[in-house]
DNA sequence: CTCTGATATGTTAGCGATAACATATTGCAA
DNA sequence: TTGCAATATGTTATCGCTAACATATCAGAG
């Protein structure tokens, strides 16, 4: 930057201002500078400006898995919603392990991000500290903890899981069951488990049928598997409930493969509105939960938090409840 | 971090090489500076050791899509090649749009990584510049350009989907079409268009039929129009390249939609391997292309190239050509 | 008992930018 | 013409850490 400065005459100071906006700087000087940083091919370091100006500028995200559609939805709302703000995403996964989740925050932290957006509500008492402890805003998204650290940007996955049972009892299927993982890890699959006992005790129907098969993320390889075993160990089966699309869609394949007539034989329901569940044959109910929306409205509600935080007025913490729905198509 | 040292009774040069591995520090003391860590609930700036350190710790990536199991997985590969080396990514996406990406490789920069990965060859004049003068390792990845910038992870799209169209006229068929978005933006759409028109020249097959049906990358419904229009275009069209197994899925679902026997009416091809295509009934013939494998090789480059220039010996360029292969399934 | 080299710790001086304040310059109302 | 606010630029002192060098301590060889 000095190297700038000299060759356009001005101070460092001038330079700096005449990369930011909003600085009062002559036209003529502007012009001057960004012409030799032209020539030199200056490239600003933001690192040292940080340290000097205590704004890096960066917003921690932390999802569990970068290959699944619904995530992605939800950090391409994120990256939207910040677009123009001069903030960017520094993104990371956490396989769906919470202690992986508490190495990641801790990592995290040392680069100073201006807020930190997790996924679910359960993390370890170290993470939950840490979070607690940052000092910057924290915003929890994907579920309704009972006990937020702060903001929250969700729903609730039981309630949707029993608003999906509940729909399908309306279908008119008496014998419903549910395939998921085998890990209780996965809080958000958890929960739709849970959401579906409820519904299934709700409604009087008498047993319930779980078929946990493979370590969440469960992939449609192994809701197909998982489908093969239901029926074997409950052929009465009318109706399963898939923990999420992937394993629907896999679900469904693997009945098609074996010639298994679905809706007739047996309904198949997912979870989350995966891009894929509109577009196969047939097409497959599911809950559309909105996920862009839960990046989006993250992003915009992080905005508002760091601005206050910088202002010296914090904003009180938030809840956002985003909303999901039934969608009835061709599967059930 | 004075603080840190003030309560373990030591100078901040002692908590600094306390908290990092291989410098000389007595056991004792670092366990105790890790108490006293852990008593404030100090969390170390990454930001202004790396200014002073000049190691940053990060590495560029730009994908152009988050929402594409390719490109997830290539960034799963790096990932999982950066693993325990301290990196972190700082993960772009360019839409697409080499405009975008010679913003966000300019916004990159001024972070300071230590490396940059890029997809694909083309980029914008200034791009090419800014990447040359970055004074980093650049790896371009998922092509192989006919003039490379520094490293190169890739294969050829065009030779790949040249061996495609080939494998399909060896299956018999003669009236091959190619479905894609209509854009040149996408590059690696366009070689492999470039690729099919090749192989109907080198077949002598006389008659090339493109349809170009959405902007890139297009997606599974887009690729179920675009099959019913090119069949009303060119009815005789006995099998259908199509640029990614996003739109193969979509034109294979939109043909059991209308009751069309695929392979017998047409045949569909895609390109990628997704998770989907083994999945789907039938299972879609395509070209698999080790996408997590670009990514993870092009990590342990990434590593080389990084302490190369660290110990001031940079390596040379490198070009590692990535395989890939014709997969036969029950679309063909 | 001294000397040497290894190990452990401290001191000083930045890294490259910006905040905060100081100073010049300008325009325009009185 | 004078004075004062608004605008444009410069100066100085950090931001929080680590490199590089300096110093202290100690074990073991001679």
């Amino acid at each position: 930057m000095a190297d700038v400065a000299k060759r356009a005459g001005v101070s460092t100071m001038t330079v700096s201002r005449a990369l930011r906006d909003g600085a009062s700087i002559a036209a003529e000087t502007r012009d001057r500078i960004k012409l030799a940083i032209e020539d030199l091919g200056y490239v600003l370091d933001q690192s040292a400006g940080s340290l000097s100006s205590k704004r890096t500028g960066f917003v921690a995200v932390l999802i569990p898995s970068i290959n699944n559609s619904n995530f992605a939805d939800t950090s391409r709302g994120l990256t939207d919603a910040l677009e123009g703000s001069g903030l960017q995403l520094l993104l990371g996964y956490t396989d769906y392990s919470t202690e992986k989740e508490e190495e990641l925050i801790g990592s995290m932290l040392r680069r100073r991000p201006e807020a930190i957006v997790v996924t679910g509500g359960s993390h370890t008492p170290r993470a939950r500290r840490l979070l607690e402890k940052s000092g910057i805003p924290v915003i929890e998204t994907w579920d309704l903890p009972s006990q937020p650290i702060c903001h929250v940007v969700g729903f609730s996955n039981a309630a949707a899981c029993f608003a999906l049972v509940h729909h399908l009892h309306g279908q008119g299927y008496r014998r419903i069951a549910f395939i998921g993982g085998t890990s209780n890890q996965d809080t958000r699959g958890a929960d739709r488990r849970a959401g579906y006992e409820n519904a299934i005790a709700a409604l009087g129907l008498t047993e319930s049928r779980v078929m946990s098969f493979g370590t969440p993320p469960i992939s449609g390889k192994q809701g197909g598997e998982a489908i093969v075993k239901l029926l074997e160990q409950w052929p009465a089966c009318d109706a399963a409930v898939c923990v999420s699309d992937l394993s629907a869609f896999g679900a469904l394949m693997e009945c098609q493969r074996r010639g298994w007539a679905v809706p007739r034989k047996i309904a198949i329901a997912g979870f989350g509105d995966f891009e894929i569940s509109s577009q196969c044959h047939p097409r497959i109910t599911t809950v559309g939960v909105n996920c862009y929306a839960i990046g989006n409205r993250a992003g915009k509600l992080l905005l508002r938090a760091i601005e206050g935080e910088h202002r010296g007025e914090p904003i009180p913490a938030e809840t956002i409840i985003t909303d999901y729905a039934v969608i009835t198509r061709e599967t059930t």
